[in-house]
DNA sequence: GAAACACTTGAATGCGCTTTCATCACGTCG
DNA sequence: CGACGTGATGAAAGCGCATTCAAGTGTTTC
């Protein structure tokens, strides 16, 4: 493998011009840099990013960590983060805490001694830790505030208020919530939303584990409270509230109406296909990413972002009462 | 940020013993290796792996180069890798090429001179630059076989061999296949087992791209040919077909069964739950992993594995020209 | 009791690159 | 015409670590 010193020697410069050639153009005559190029593109040049990494102080890579990747959510945040990195020819490093809030702070320290700068998706860690991480480096938040801390979060407040309009307008007057894992910051943020739209009684029927399965055990739970609606943390639960449902008798959206949260795939493979609100994921990841490199080049504080959400409206959503049938 | 050497000072012995007491414990006396230890941890110190990687010529790190980290399959993949590597303190470098195959051939370039093994999953470039990269250093291929090279893949001919037994034993003797794109491996690999089951005869119903709305417009192609059940290349066209059978007032499984492939999520989610082949991503992630580590370690050319992949029969598959519904 | 050996240790070297710092060649200005 | 900035260049000094090599210590063997 090349060496920038081979790509030197055959340019005919030294190794620091030959450096400067390719990583600052501008302070290099024309003729020596188009030389320098020339001679690393033909000898097949890669910079040793360990090399570069060591002598610069700045690895080129950003670490990236989450509780889960095979959940779509998390995996769609990845995706834009990765992204983002790419285009800032920086590549990012991946750990998957596998929801296991132990590791995680030592997967965090490890990471964090190795990268530029951190996106953080951890939405059990304890505050005080967080506090600890950011102490120790560039990060940014991803769907969780602290204050103080730059972070990217969601208007999810502004999605069960949109929600609950949409339900009070088709003519429910009473819905029941099925909260999310309490001890999350999103829960906590869109349970505060709850009262926000007059007209409309909210049940809280209680946390509930953001899986399909957790969604099956929490649908008896909303039927008990004679609720013609319910909203439900994500659409996973959503999903596992509507098979359970089904399996009851119950029609959606004539019987109950249902919306979700998150607008995964599924939502829209399903019969009715979930009304939802969307949550712009990918972006979200890009948006983190961005202000990550900002955070590291200006040194500014980021401040925290909240980026907007909208409600899909699709099928499992309908008029209260209403008699005939959506298909 | 504490380093070796302010570690050595510390527990009063060389940099070179420092070293030695964390990275060789056993060559090192028992005294002197706790001082070292005792003395890192109460600094907090944590190893510079770009100096690691440049004095050691090993970067530390795994690569992984995916089409879409959005796409649940890939992510899977992804999980596992990650997993296998943290459990040998490696890091995973990601790369989503987007499904864009022209920056495909330079992203892994870049990455593979920056790694230790690549982990590859491309279902779409030539033959010929896979072999490239081969040449480049380690690298075992996921869900895919070049002649000569390590790969893990799914035993699927066998997955469609059990489907259509499966298919068989309901009594459908005329089964339509909707393929996936004609240029992935996997769909090769799965149509040549399409005649594999006598008594069952398949009509091919020719290629679609691998997501919900493919599936939307195979449907009505597979309806045309008067086939009793459908084989779908995965479980994102299975639930398009569906989709599509339900709005044109076919019933599935009453009047036609559908069969996916993967069992990503969303297959347990819908009504009627898919009948599908599942097939072990996140374990192909472990695989590949541990044959990348294998490769480097041993020298050995690691041999291609086949993983068997298993039919789950749910609801989307019943017994030809019964008038009794599933439920 | 000396020679041979195994086992620990520290000094020193270099991985490939970036980044001062000093040098040099030019053009500019008083 | 000399003093002085300006921009381009190369020599050299590390970045933090692994690793080689020689030296030192203690143990075994004949």
């Amino acid at each position: 493998m090349a060496t920038l010193r081979d790509v030197a020697v055959a340019a005919g410069v030294s190794p620091a011009t030959a450096s400067r050639a390719l990583s600052a153009p501008d302070t290099v005559s024309t003729a020596r840099r188009h030389r320098v190029i020339e001679a690393a593109e033909r000898l097949g040049y890669q910079p040793n990013r360990s090399a570069q990494a060591l002598a610069s102080g700045q690895s080129g890579h950003v670490g990236l960590v989450l509780p889960d990747l095979a959940n779509p959510s998390f995996a769609a945040i990845a995706k834009g983060v990765q992204a983002q990195a790419r285009g800032s020819r920086n590549s990012v490093l991946i750990a998957d805490t596998d929801e296991d809030a132990r590791a995680e702070r030592e997967i965090v320290r490890d990471l964090q001694a190795n990268v530029d700068g951190l996106v953080l998706c951890s939405p059990r860690m304890p505050e005080e830790q967080i506090r600890e991480c950011a102490a120790a480096g560039p990060l940014v938040l991803v769907n969780r505030e602290v204050e103080g801390l730059p972070s990217v979060t969601f208007d999810s407040a502004a999605g069960v208020t949109q929600a609950l309009q949409h339900l009070r307008a088709l003519g429910h007057r009473h819905v029941a919530y099925v909260g999310g894992p309490t001890s999350s910051w999103s829960d906590a943020h869109r349970r505060r939303a709850l009262g926000s739209v007059d007209g409309v009684e909210v049940t809280d029927v209680g946390s509930h584990r953001p899986v399909h399965q957790g969604g099956v055990a929490a649908a008896d739970l909303a039927l008990e409270t004679g609720a013609t609606a319910v909203l439900c943390y994500n659409d996973l639960i959503a999903l596992g509230v509507m098979s359970r449902l089904r399996a009851r008798g119950v029609t959606v959206p004539d019987d109950i109406s249902v919306v979700g949260f998150d607008d995964i795939g599924a939502a829209s493979y399903v019969s009715p296909m979930l009304t939802t609100v969307a949550i712009p994921l990918t972006r979200a990841g890009h948006e983190a990413t961005t202000m990550l490199e900002q955070l590291r080049s200006d040194g500014t504080d980021g401040h925290p972002v909240r980026l907007p959400v909208e409600l899909v409206v699709r099928e499992s959503t309908s008029p209260h009462a209403s008699t005939a049938p959506l298909t």
